[in-house]
DNA sequence: GAGGCTAATATGTCTGCACATAATAACTGA
DNA sequence: TCAGTTATTATGTGCAGACATATTAGCCTC
């Protein structure tokens, strides 16, 4: 007799993995499963509640709850700080302000963040250095509008400083492939149009853009999670 | 004054956001958060708890709860069936099944399954096409000793059907780029070398390994969500 | 001081109950 | 028969209280 939200859930997964529970059936409720379970509703609502959060059960109010048909599974990233990264790996950690200025940025940048084309940012190129490699080249246009006074960012890098200094209320994330530009390719010391991991992420204030910024990593890069 | 454990979430996520709890710091306990809010602990437990999943505040016992220094921002990723994720674009999905053969896995991929070297597994080859232009080529090993009889993967893709026919215990999953390999620039009509997003997956039963897959996108392809 | 025991304390979880909410099922009347 | 209304029902949320558990802070001994 499991004991516990977590014994439960780990029952009806068990239950459902053994296909007593098929994809698409409905399974009992939740006052029958804790009086099965001899526990409180309550409890049985925790683990459930759980287990519908990682796509493997579908709930809906008095329809009951049915085991997903197509389980949508969700991997869960962590975006650290690259430094975090870096030495979580057991790696020195140092990066190289490479360019520090003031000017529009890119239309697809200022498009992407929503904000005017003739808007003045300032842009920030980083290279961060795993054990003394290049290890990921930082392209950022920051909204001068949106944050604090700006510290030197030749001392702290742009990527850790806004994470801990300016707050965002939404944002995007994403990750694809593409050949290394004439500048990462030099940053990076690989070959023009080599095969690179591209991460581009866009935040937003509660009114204004924040930042816009793509990392480009190095050749063996990868991002790895658990299922 | 908020009330529901929602509204007490994004009352506590703005204090956080406007620096009258800055990062570091540690909060009032569940007990005058519920005073203030004039609802049970019970229901701050409830708005706290999602918010130290998020990562924004970090939680233990006794010491209390403190807004996380550096928020590790964690991203959810759903990892859909190939057919899911091109029909939701709107896009008509097809696949070719390239090739289905009997032999042993290369050495990378047995060692990443963690079964002897010289197991007999099934060896698929898949073109996923979207809009009918590829879009997709799925490169996948299978144990046969851990799935049930096996379809005509001619007319189902194995993509679709190990999802709803075998149910896994664990997994991992990876992402990263690679230049175009010959046979994959050949299905997906790209030149050799192109840069392409690889999405690269293990998934275990309970003692023992089921697949390998590995899938090469189409240049263009992005892995996108919210963070 | 250094090391180890003890008490205090914040969070983690559970119970039993209540009411809210959404969605289905049953019923009703034209 | 069908549309519209009402009743039913499973989940969602809330409350008050209790005990469990992990950790810290303080104390005590050497």
């Amino acid at each position: 007799m499991p004991q516990g939200w977590e014994a439960i859930r780990a029952e009806v997964l068990a239950r459902i993995r053994n296909r007593r529970w098929p994809p698409g059936e409905m399974i009992p409720t939740e006052e029958a499963l804790a009086l099965e379970f001899d526990c409180a509703r309550a409890t049985v609502n925790r683990a459930l509640r759980e287990l519908a959060q990682a796509g493997v059960l579908e709930r809906r109010r008095k329809a009951g709850t049915r085991v997903a048909l197509l389980p949508v599974r969700k991997a869960t990233l962590d975006i650290p700080v690259i430094r975090q990264e870096v030495q979580a790996r057991g790696l020195s950690y140092a990066f190289r302000l490479l360019l520090q200025a003031i000017g529009q940025p890119p239309l697809a940048v200022a498009a992407r963040l929503g904000c005017p084309a003739d808007t003045v940012m300032i842009h920030l190129q980083t290279l961060h250095l795993a054990a003394g490699r290049a290890h990921v080249v930082e392209d950022r246009w920051l909204n001068p509008a949106a944050v604090p006074p700006l510290p030197d960012f030749a001392a702290v890098s742009a990527n850790e400083w806004l994470v801990s200094q300016v707050a965002f209320a939404s944002g995007d994330i994403g990750f694809f492939a593409e050949p290394a530009s004439r500048a990462e390719a030099e940053a990076l010391s690989v070959a023009e149009g080599t095969a690179l991991f591209i991460t581009e992420r866009c935040t937003w204030g509660v009114d204004q853009s924040i930042t816009w910024v793509r990392l480009a990593h190095a050749p063996g890069y990868r991002l790895q999670t658990l299922l």
